[in-house]
DNA sequence: GATGAATGAGTGTTCATTCAT
DNA sequence: CATGAATGAACACTCATTCAT
């Protein structure tokens, strides 16, 4: 059993320096050399651990479709639709923050490497967009939204957080890049709900 | 007159070969020969175009830059906002099928390399926000549309654009990719529309 | 003692791995993992036995050597010459046959290395070709023989032995390979006994 | 014409020097660096000729061959049996001795790479066999030999003459090796047309 | 003694770039 | 100008060997 831990700790070892010198370099720039320079092993061992370098990739698309599952946030029904939708939105803000460095190891190969898109978007992108698509469409349901097609405003809406995010990372300059993140989840969520609510007269506020 | 007229068309049939390899294998996998072999050229002769393989990355954002600024819509002020935003949002959706090549081409450097992201965010996806921000300030001016925070609702809007033509590009199977452009141009406006519009009895109607 | 013939056994365990190892895959792309897993050991106890992988080659080359020295038969006077000769060459193929694997695993590395070759050549098939001399000259000083240069004829007689030997290894479909064992020998000892028997008339044959 | 040539010298100086480095480390232990050092090129120009490693070896096994084929003596009607086998013996060890770097280069992997030794023993073995017993068969219908079974004496026969060959080059104290190959032409042909006279009184003599 | 995880030198192969023709 | 053969640096990956447990 203490092996085993070591074993995984190797391994959560090697997939982190992974990340860091994918996320610097992109996936082929990156070398096994640096990638094990980094996690402070020799490069053999990092093929005792992963069969290639590309099974690296892969862990790490494994890592952050397991992530992205974990961290959907279950349906709240007691809150508003405003707290609700503000909740999300911070919530995926802070996903796309937290897992950054992945987002952008994936972000160098997934446009060329089929399986790899097959995955991110299949098993990323897509079930938030399907969860975010249960959300709204229980407060429809409810009436507290208007009827709309969730297949074309649902990934409006994460495409404009995943934008946001990545001007951010990718323009420091630009002037959203320098927003305080709760300015836009407001200025965002108000955006979202009047684009969506039922009952026009019902101006939602965030305080 | 006529060499020069030759040479730029050798150097556009280079270019276009790269766009086309670029985008099916991503500018570190694509390799010289096979680009020398679809421009039907020599791999020497690229080299008398442009000084090396990255020139060639570079002269692609270029075109890219170039397209993106000339094909920005002049604001229209006849129009009422609904139809103006469908015309936007429409010629928006078709910047990015019409450059989808390019636009992948470049997706697979984007993130690792400086001086191509500040090209690509600066001077492609920034432009299109501004231009944005100032079509709809106009209209909040107007007192058509509320008033609102562009840096932060025009990227939303972008990156929804985005990531709705990425889905249908990347991800066929995805319901939002079997969708006619012209039913995603209708919805979004909707959504868009009653999220931005200063009186909000006045429901917008594509027709 | 236990303990001895415990390290005898493991280490002859380890030598029986090895040569099925070195006879499949050949010396250079056998892999000391490959052969500690045949031998149901951890590649690390390879190296309490023997100090490297060529050690393992040159304890096979023993063991053929102490094989080869302790199957020679010994001259055999009261048989007739033919008899005699049928006896040895049957002794010979099965010589081969049953160390099939360890000529295999030889076979790879004679050819390029130095000190296996000398082995193998001057302590297998010269000690082959020696005793087969003896034998023979004995014969041919009681007058049942003609005399011969042995230093060519034994070779030229081992030499068919072996390449018979091999074809029926290597070549399965030649018509040679075909044949049981006993029709080889009685005519070989037919073509090889007309060819050194000192009356003519004699003609020998098998029953 | 002139580039073809000159790629034709290129890929014959580089086969050259592949056969003397495979003939001296073996196939495993050659290094593709030490090939293009040796054929004074650098390691990319051997991939510009050859796909990789292994179609080196491949090529060698053709050229080996092509000139086993194209070296086959035409049967001779007019010698008589004893100086045709002479001719044909003395012909075989010139051709073992003319190619032994092929042979050598060849020696090393025939024994665990099946279509190498496909090609090894079906085109150059078998044919010199079938070739023989061709020869010999004609002879036969003559009534100038017995009739024996070609598909056991042919294979010992040149067995024989391979084994000689083998001593005299690996095994150079041995007395095999000390021996003009004239002398041992001569007692080869006795011993083998004695073995296979049909007339028994009929001694042959070489002069 | 036995293990097997870790090592890191060494190899085949690729490919951007050059330059003689 | 155009060519494309030649280059050689760089990289992923293997595997004999070691050594802490």
């Amino acid at each position: 059993m203490a092996e085993q831990q070591e074993a995984a700790d190797r391994r959560k070892q090697i997939l982190e320096a992974a990340v860091a010198v994918f996320a610097e370099r992109g996936y082929q720039r990156a070398t096994v050399k640096e990638i094990a320079a980094r996690a402070g092993v020799a490069p053999g061992t990092i093929y005792l651990y992963f069969r290639n370098k590309r099974e690296l990739l892969l862990a790490l698309a494994e890592t952050l479709i397991r992530r992205a599952a974990d961290t959907l946030l279950a349906p709240c029904a007691e809150l508003d639709v405003g707290s609700h939708l503000a909740l999300i939105l911070r919530d995926r803000l802070r996903f796309v923050r937290e897992n950054q460095g992945l987002l952008r190891a994936l972000a160098t190969e997934i446009w060329t490497d089929r399986e790899l898109a097959a995955q991110f978007f299949g098993e990323v992108i897509l079930p938030v967009i399907r969860t975010g698509s249960a959300y709204t469409q229980e407060r429809v349901v409810r009436g507290e939204l208007r009827s709309f097609r969730a297949e074309i405003i649902l990934p409006a809406v994460v495409g404009g957080i995943l934008l946001i995010s990545v001007l951010r990372l990718m323009s420091p300059n630009s002037p959203t890049a320098a927003l305080p993140e709760e300015e836009v989840v407001e200025e965002l969520v108000r955006f979202y709900l009047y684009g969506l609510r039922s009952h026009p007269e019902a101006q939602w506020d965030a305080r």
